[in-house]
DNA sequence: AGTTTCAGTGAACACGTGTACACAAAGCTA
DNA sequence: TAGCTTTGTGTACACGTGTTCACTGAAACT
């Protein structure tokens, strides 16, 4: 094996080592240098070697977070069908995708409101990156013809806020009652579709207060 | 000054020195025990005397803040209005609020999503009992006649989590551009007016995919 | 083959941590 | 006033922390 890597290997067995504690319930910013390196099977020191913190690390966490949305968006892309079944599809494999990369989305959930304003900001622009893609999904289809660019683009920031938000249900609920799919599908999609329909009467009909004269 | 009043005291000085740290940008589940005594001016021993744990303090300040939720929900009823004035002056309440709390909302937008499992369900109940309350509020309206109940709940926790989620950028944005308010606002608008209008169009309605037979 | 590069080691450091314990002093009760 | 109660103090301990430094050994290069 390679000097290079063995090195990324080792780099990557910091990260998992760190998303393993992040999903065993601690926080990001409470986990500590030497805990790491230790769950990880590398001496303190070694950490320097490929970063210069631990905050440089949740960085890179939250590019390879990146990753997996984009993987993500291209599972839940799928062909033509009509808005509900499309929908309800997509929480399906949200949910799978979710439980299937557990300690990633603990990792999102958790950072994305606490964490370093750097990390925060990081996460942030991975989740808009993620609503613009899927603006520009649904601009396609013309499933909402008519519909001003920006109340599309508020649409989509909504559902994925409202997705994120309700990750954490996901991870916590999962592990219990072993019907929690049937009961989160069904209040996500209350939820989904109320966003649908208040884009679709928006369609064509300029929004309330934001027209002055 | 009795003694219990001067426990009370200290009681509160430890509390707010957590929520000044947590405001500084800390995050609750990486302050120690020694930094909160050290900040309120006492030893740190004296902790011992009022909390067994961070965590119980911790849950100490979500009830604080669950008062203070209770305390804006009263400020925030209006006279009846049409529901884009009332929209746009909630807004403006909601935003004066939290700036003039802000550290109770800074840990209420770290808690919700990090932060131990007992801490993230308090806060989650908090703001479940906003959303009752304002389902309750709306439902005398009648501004929304028709709509079934769990539609309205659906919406009032939408609107909650979204008015939760976006806390963040008041604290984020207001050091910063001085008309922070009037962009926040009208993004804001855009949001709640989408999911007023989705609601609107819900009414009666039934809705699409939860009624089996 | 000889030399250089560098990921990982291990010991050491100064310091912050949570918690235990005995003690002081001031409020409360009798 | 005497005695009990209890908030806050000071000291002490064992341990975890981030970071430093000189080192080893093997892969990579010449």
């Amino acid at each position: 094996m390679s000097r290079d890597e063995k090195k990324q290997q080792t780099r990557k067995s910091l990260m998992d080592a760190a998303l393993d504690l992040v999903g065993k319930g601690e926080s990001l910013s409470s986990i500590s240098l030497r805990e790491v390196t230790k769950s990880a099977g590398v001496v303190p020191t070694s950490f320097y070697r490929h970063f210069s913190d631990m905050e440089e690390l949740g960085l890179n966490l939250a590019d390879e977070l990146g990753m997996l949305l984009r993987k993500l968006m291209r599972a839940a892309r799928q062909p033509d069908r009509s808005p509900q079944e499309q929908m309800l599809q997509s929480i399906d494999v949200y949910i799978d995708f979710v439980l299937q990369h557990r300690n990633h989305f603990a990792f999102m959930s958790q950072c994305r409101t606490a964490g370093t304003l750097a990390l925060r900001n990081a996460i942030r622009n991975e989740l808009k990156f993620f609503a613009n893609e899927l603006a520009s999904d649904i601009r396609q289809t013309s499933l909402l013809a008519g519909i001003s660019s920006q109340d599309l683009d508020v649409m989509c920031q909504l559902i994925v806020t409202t997705v994120a938000d309700a990750t954490v249900d996901i991870l916590d609920l999962s592990n219990g009652s072993t019907d929690f799919r049937q009961e989160f599908s069904t209040t996500m999609v209350k939820k989904l579709d109320l966003i649908w329909q208040g884009a679709y009467a928006a369609r064509s009909s300029s929004s309330v207060s934001s027209e002055p004269s």
